[in-house]
DNA sequence: AATCATAACAACCGCAAAGAT
DNA sequence: TATCTTTGCGGTTGTTATGAT
């Protein structure tokens, strides 16, 4: 017999939320903060365990959430960075302000997964097949083989692939749904608290323990490796040649990791180290994968938005 | 208009790590 | 140190909305 399930017991209501349950949570976390969750269903009378409390507080009504639209330049972190750490929602999460690690996996199994194996049948169609191949694996792959290929998902049409191309683009214009009608009745509920998280010191703690850091105008490429002319001229690259030098391994692999390269006093402290941690990890098995990690990194504030618009393949 | 298929996403489950006692 | 409790995480499922036939 197996470990019984924490919500099994009897007059435990679960599936979708109410909106009076959601006043009624976000009252009570509102007076005492988000934590001690087990008293929660205790002391509201919400007929939820107190791991559905949790997560609704996690994943809705906690404040600063956004929901839907990815915009191109989170799909590209969401890319890189799933291609970097794996399938460690929350760890990515951390660096996409406002996104909850649900949000982020429900986006990468529903859309990105989709789009990037689109763009590897465009590309290789035996690569597809291949189900170990991570996304930054195939885009280096591909671009070391000298493969092209123009994408455009918005209109669904796989143009494959003219190995003469000389350029590579692929322009996953998200067609993301709406938001569902209730989101909106979350956010209200969520501006509830904004100024209680403006003026209780509890409140400020956990937000600063939970929001992410706004690292989009604080990263960038390092120093020591010099972001392509183009993007300065407009945030295209030349050439594929100059596409292809960013992104092979073996260009990588001539960058030296260096933990004085997460050294910028913008990055959070645990994001660092969670990258440095998953670099150790990595190192033994893996070609470097500094480029990516550089540009995570780096200290060329205010130059990830040309960035992400340069490798446009995603 | 009805039915079926697919997409999107909210929520649940079980495991593991961290923290408390 | 050992045990128990709490929390966090990732995989998966269930429900609803939307589109196609």
């Amino acid at each position: 017999m197996g470990r019984p399930p924490c919500c099994d017991k009897v007059g435990i209501k679960k599936g979708p939320w109410t909106p009076e349950e959601d006043i009624v949570l976000v009252s009570y976390i509102q007076e005492h903060g988000p934590g001690n969750w087990r008293s929660v269903p205790t002391n509201t009378g919400l007929l939820r365990c107190s791991k559905s409390c949790r997560l609704r507080w996690t994943n809705y009504l906690r404040p600063g959430i956004k929901r839907g639209n990815f915009t191109p330049h989170e799909e590209g972190m969401i890319i890189h960075l799933q291609a970097l750490l794996g399938n460690k929602w929350a760890a990515i999460a951390s660096y996409l302000p406002q996104r909850t690690d649900n949000d982020i996996k429900n986006y990468w199994n529903t859309h990105l997964k989709k789009k990037i194996k689109k763009f590897q049948s465009a590309l290789d169609p035996k690569m597809a097949t291949s189900s170990d191949s991570s996304a930054y694996q195939f885009v280096s792959k591909s671009f070391s083989d000298r493969k092209t290929a123009s994408f455009d998902i918005n209109t669904s049409s796989t143009t494959a692939t003219d190995h003469h191309a000389s350029n590579a683009s692929l322009n996953l214009n998200h067609s993301c749904s709406t938001s569902a009608s209730y989101a909106s009745s979350t956010e209200n509920i969520s501006r509830l608290l904004e100024g209680w998280m403006r003026s209780s010191p509890k409140a400020e703690k956990f937000h600063q323990s939970n929001n992410t850091l706004e690292i989009f105008g604080t990263v960038g490429m390092s120093k020591g490796n010099t972001a392509p002319k183009s993007e300065q001229e407009g945030g295209q690259f030349g050439s594929n040649e100059e596409f292809e030098s960013i992104l092979s391994f073996d260009n990588m692999s001539n960058i030296a990791w260096d933990k004085s390269s997460c050294d910028s006093d913008h990055l959070h402290h645990r994001q660092k180290e969670n990258l440095v941690h998953e670099r150790k990890e990595r190192s033994e098995n893996e070609p470097p994968l500094s480029f990516i990690e550089n540009w995570l990194l780096g200290e060329n504030g205010g130059q990830v938005e040309e960035m992400m618009e340069l490798p446009q393949i995603f």
